[in-house]
DNA sequence: TATGAATGAGATTTCATTCAT
DNA sequence: CATGAATGAAATCTCATTCAT
């Protein structure tokens, strides 16, 4: 069994190798450049060997997404406190998204990604489902939770139909890395990115939060 | 003298035609999709007809989104009430949108297509200059004069660099109608994305608005 | 009849501007670049009328070679002297060529051409008839007179086969001449060309001259 | 080991094919009429597998003039006797010539195709350099040496300035090659063409040499 | 006579994906 | 398991030439 074990470790290894060339491509060069070739000659494998790991090029980037957003909903999860108002929740959510950017672009790769996969999410009247799996569902769950919280708290003025309104919540989020997805690394202005995210939270914040709200949970720390 | 008005004419007519059928197939399958070849046929010209009017591909989507743009910037101001205070002229500004949405679906080309012409806009570090015309160019100085106006007025709260933050408020503005183009129209329920459309700009005004602004300019008419 | 006189007299002209601006934009951008769409544009007709005053693009290509080397065929004739011999004769041909090339550029033309119209000229089998008219014709047969002179005088040795020498030299003389039609002037270096055409040319005296020539008749002046 | 082996000649036999075929096609119809649709046809694959072995077209073209360049250097270098003069390196140059145009036709390939790579070869004002390779600068590079040779011992006349007396020596020499390249084979008289290569050597050696020369190095065999 | 308009035919190149070994 | 090789299907754009008015 050692033997069996040694390969199902090296395969997941190989499976790890292309997803993070894949996003170092992404991130270096923008996701409308990636090609399979590219992908192949970075993991210094076959092109046909990467259909061994993925079953399409989709794929690969289903699951880039699928990590990128497990990875943010679990960190800001984490960064939730225990009983906390939804607006708290969600000026912790924006936080983490930032602190996340902050510390390594990988969650650029996120959107940009997710426009590319299915250019329709989450407008789609099918809901996109055969696209995309579970993170990026828990993901939008997150987003729903926190603004049922805060309609249930009052934290969170007007918010009527939570399900729905995370998708609007999430196109706000997300459409400034829509677009930075889309640029190469060297035309990044990480700075200038870095503020308008945090402007774009900001607005989301205001625009949410019921009238009477703490002022401090209203803005974000620069990073 | 009628000869040749009645071939300007007819030139403009074709020229018309082939930017008609463009948009109809953007709105039909999505910018994706959108080929020459499928421009030709579906104006039934031959594909090096299309090059008589158009230098090329990007000469028709420019256009597009020039006319569409054009057109949302100047029926939203003839709407922005003479002496309008910013938070009055930015409400303005978003009911037009809905409105004009509700009328024909042409303004969802505008900016689906931004994105597909320029995929970095607005956060280039280049600028994208020279890749759009003057309408992009008066649309974006619109939000921008607004925005300094409500900064002058006190109405816009924490507006602080007009020019950049007309940057964040397109893309936030956009972010529906940037997913809403890549749908094909088969795919696309109206009713929804004009509810997303209105709670966008709902965040965006109670986002930007000084505190004590008055309730009935943070909500937009259902269309 | 006046009429009728200048209807001609106006087809003529049109006919020569045509060719002029044909000439214009070879001797501009280089044979390669040159379109029918470029010499409507610089002649202001439609494309369309160029073709009421020439069959074909080639048509007009070919009316300018004639043009061309009739010019310098009658410039050349006109400097041989009376009695010459075949050296001093060809002397005289590859100075005037030169004095040609050092007036106006336009003699440039003549050869480039020549292998653009009918790139096998003059080793075609069915002798490329077809293509070239009398002028063509006559330059050839000057050459060719000028060497059976050489030969029947002895100033030029081992002539055999004047005929089909004229081929090898005209060849050999218009070598440089073909190349450079196919640059664009800014990219040509005229006092280089200048040199190479001299040492060509002064390789074709050495190459054909009888043993005892005259020096100086080995020798062209430098332009 | 074996596998590789034979793996990377089964990769070199394609290349070759590949370019096998296009000389085929450049031999049987002319450079002008070569594209990569025919190559394919030719080659019995698709368009898209050429580029696996070339980059693009320009490649395949570049790399036939490397190796007839090629050939034709080596062979000549292989037939200058050790301690000849300048004038019968030249000699036996043009005899390897047209020693090689007897045995197949690779040297026509030669410069018709050089002319298609780089028209204005080698009269550019950039130098060209950068579109040819190593052999043919080796190839104008031997030719050089040659005439610094004869200028040296005294062989050769009137040479001054070897590097670019070297231009006006190719150009001159290729001069029948080129307008070779360019006729279809059914067109071609190869007999006649061998004698007016012979010729245009011969003049070349009568036009270059000093004036006590040994007449026998004047003259090329007839092949 | 003049022309605006149209087009057929083609050229080069790219890319995700499959398959025999 | 790995891969070299191959390809179908597109996509964008160019140009000489024709024709109805």
């Amino acid at each position: 069994m050692g033997i069996e074990e040694r390969k199902n470790r090296e395969r997941e290894e190989r499976h790890e190798l292309i997803l993070r060339k894949a996003k170092d491509l992404i991130l270096d060069l923008g996701v409308d450049a990636l090609t399979m070739q590219e992908i192949a000659a970075a993991s210094e494998l076959s092109k046909a060997t990467l259909y061994l790991y993925f079953r399409n090029k989709d794929a690969i980037l289903t699951e880039i997404l699928e990590d990128a957003s497990s990875a943010f909903t679990d960190y800001a999860k984490s960064r939730i406190p225990e009983g906390a108002s939804g607006l708290m929740a969600l000026h912790a959510l924006w936080s983490s998204y930032l602190t996340l950017y902050g510390e390594s672009q990988d969650v650029v790769v996120l959107t940009g990604i997710k426009n590319y996969i299915d250019p329709g999410f989450p407008l789609n009247m099918d809901g996109g489902n055969g696209k995309f799996g579970a993170a990026m569902g828990k993901m939008m769950e997150l987003i729903a939770d926190v603004l049922r919280l805060g309609m249930a708290d009052g934290s969170l003025a007007r918010v009527k139909a939570p399900e729905r309104l995370a998708h609007t919540v999430i196109m706000i989020a997300t459409s400034i890395i829509d677009t930075v997805t889309r640029i190469p690394r060297h035309r990044r202005d990480p700075h200038l990115i870095s503020i308008e995210m945090r402007e774009t939270f900001e607005i989301l914040l205001r625009g949410l939060a019921a009238e009477n709200a703490d002022p401090s949970l209203l803005k974000l720390m620069a990073q």
